[in-house]
DNA sequence: TACTGTATTGCAACATTGTTGCAAAATATT
DNA sequence: AATATTTTGCAACAATGTTGCAATACAGTA
């Protein structure tokens, strides 16, 4: 486990600092989207407000996690299996926001459909939010 | 124009004042999604900041906008035609956020197709965001 | 139209979220 | 182990959103 971020940074080009070895594994662990306020909570005192801020803008530039579109407002990151390891960008599965818990999941193995566009409109990314009630709400 | 924003806000049981007109024409017009921000500019110094926020959440508990997911983590409200106007919500079209611009449209024409959820999960809501170049800017 | 109860606005103050510059500390390189 | 580079934490700031309350505007009725 600690084996793999170890990996994943190094893959990245990123030099190995504690926090983003204990973020990194919080997403890892994590079966769901974290938001900001979530890894704040989950390290405890132990970083920094700012260096959080940081090293996920570093790990969403480098392809680690990326941000998820919410009805909320509310801006959360996922690690996406493998795909996020290998880099590529993930703009190809359904995330599902549940309204009781809040808890945020992806569906990787719900893909996006094409979607036909009016002339004149090009895509590059398509994201698709379901929201409703997960899982463990239901 | 002026006619029907005292229509709609009569509607929906809402008490028919300045900054409510001067907003909602402010969506009538605009043919794209606004965001906080762009109220604020496009009326001046005409209205308080809180007094924009409060109409904002008066006109999404109505129904009269929705609120848009994006990718970037900004507010976006849309009032969607005919839609809106019967308060209907609005699950079943797609957005669509210019990476170029920043506009957003709602492409009222364009319909989110039925997501296959895993056991366990129900959908109350879809919502597609497609990001890329718009008309304008292509 | 004037009167009265109710809803809305603007202000002030505050809370939360996110950003920037810079010195101190940690990491990578030799 | 020594040095160059990167990252961190702090402080200060900026932007965004929220709440309570008195003043004002609106809606309904005479």
């Amino acid at each position: 486990m600690l084996y793999s971020t170890i990996e994943t940074l190094k893959k990245h080009q990123l030099s190995i600092t504690d926090s983003r070895k204990k973020i990194l594994e919080l997403f890892i662990r994590s079966k769901s989207a974290l938001a900001h306020a979530d890894i704040e909570t989950h390290s405890g005192t132990e970083f920094d407000r700012v260096t959080i801020y940081r090293t996920l803008q570093t790990f969403v530039e480098k392809g680690i996690i990326h941000t998820i579109p919410t009805t909320d407002n509310s801006v959360r990151y996922a690690l996406c299996k493998e795909d996020c390891v290998s880099g590529h960008h993930h703009d190809d599965h359904v995330h599902f926001m549940c309204d009781e818990c809040g808890t945020t999941y992806c569906l990787d193995h719900v893909t996006v459909p094409k979607i036909n566009l009016p002339g004149g409109f090009t895509a590059t990314q398509t994201d698709l939010v379901v929201s409703g009630k997960c899982i463990k709400c239901n």
